[in-house]
DNA sequence: GCTATAACAGTACGGCCATATTGCTACCGG
DNA sequence: CCGGTAGCAATATGGCCGTACTGTTATAGC
């Protein structure tokens, strides 16, 4: 057998180099030799390692949203450990949706990059749609904990009180985005809180939840 | 003077070109040959409207934006004319932003396909805020009207609660188009209606308001 | 230490794209 | 009725892009 090379640190260090590309000039700006200069390698090693263009595309949309995932529910675990209550824990999640410090807008902008591209490619959207569900089923599940817990008082979908939630702390990013000046840091987080606050209106009688 | 033509039809006819390009295939596969063969001109007339392919992208941009508060405008004047409630004419606006039906969603595809670019490009930027703003002043507007009409009880800054609503109804705008299956109609309409309901408590004492 | 093969670099190529250029055509002003 | 300019078409051009291709290097297994 031949030399060997860490096949997983490579893509990382090509997709690393995509979305850095991506927050400075746009996924239009996104070229195969650019992406190859930018991670310090040669084109042909970024072919070595993805076939296609495409594929390099997707590689990087999914990471990207794994990695957010992730840290959503790492947060939550150590939130747990360190016994906080659910809609802090929530709270704390959504901000990070919130494009309010250069890394969360670095994945802000590239997620907001592949919107477009993912309205006309399947694998694209596929991605995209199961990191949404994803978000809301958690913080639906977070909102059923919190029922049995007595955080949540009132009855009601969870679903649909999830999809409210997380819909909102979209649209705050939204606007975060567009109108930064427009929309000081305090106030969006107010508002967060508010609409948790809508949900949450009890206290927890137990320590901990699954 | 030779010929003349009718400009404002021809840019017309460009720009409506390039936003269906837009809606089935992506602002990737919009180029200056393709639009032109979906106008039904040649190339040569493309650059004679617009010297080069961003113009032609942020006009196509402006009037979806244009074309999108007009209607707004529009509503709320014959809502006026016919006596509805603010809420009301609120609840129809915000349903404009929200990709439920044929006309929405490419509206909707074209405001996504630009928001990558609109990141990288001051021009653009400025349109997008710009309709941003636009709506949430004209959602405060509404509150403040509402205020001294008696439908909105409670105090609070307007600006703010304007954010929050517009922000809400784009967040469910988002989570409709990604997920259109896990958001049905009834449910969006009847969050919107939810988030309307926590502002405009109360019921108008006057006939009009300006 | 040989050898097969993965890791990697460099370049060539075909295609498409934005735009420049050129030329024809129709019609308003006089 | 005619000259000139705007309207319009067609083609040329230069550049960049994705990818195929070719070649080189290093190392794991024997």
């Amino acid at each position: 057998m031949p030399r060997v090379a860490d096949h997983d640190a490579r893509h990382g260090q090509i997709t690393d180099a995509v979305q850095r590309l991506i927050v400075r000039h746009g996924l239009t700006s996104v070229t195969v030799a650019r992406t190859a200069a930018e991670a310090g390698m040669s084109v042909g090693l970024v072919q070595h390692y993805f076939t296609a263009k495409d594929e390099m595309l997707l590689a990087t949309f999914t990471r990207v949203n794994g990695r957010f995932t992730t840290r959503v529910d790492e947060l939550v675990n150590r939130g747990e450990t360190e016994g906080r209550t659910i809609a802090e824990m929530l709270r704390q999640a959504l901000t990070e949706l919130i494009p309010l410090d250069d890394a969360r807008r670095a994945e802000f902008l590239v997620r907001r990059a592949f919107a477009d591209q993912a309205a006309h490619n399947a694998r694209l959207a596929t991605v995209q749609r199961e990191t949404l569900v994803g978000i809301r089923s958690r913080v639906a599940q977070a909102i059923n904990n919190g029922t049995i817990c007595g955080e949540v008082t009132q009855g009601g979908d969870a679903a649909d009180q999830a999809l409210r939630i997380v819909a909102f702390a979209e649209g705050l990013a939204l606007h975060t985005h567009i109108d930064p000046d427009g929309t000081p840091k305090p106030a969006i987080l107010a508002a967060l809180d508010d609409q948790l606050g809508r949900v949450f209106t009890g206290t927890c009688r137990r320590a901990q939840l699954g």
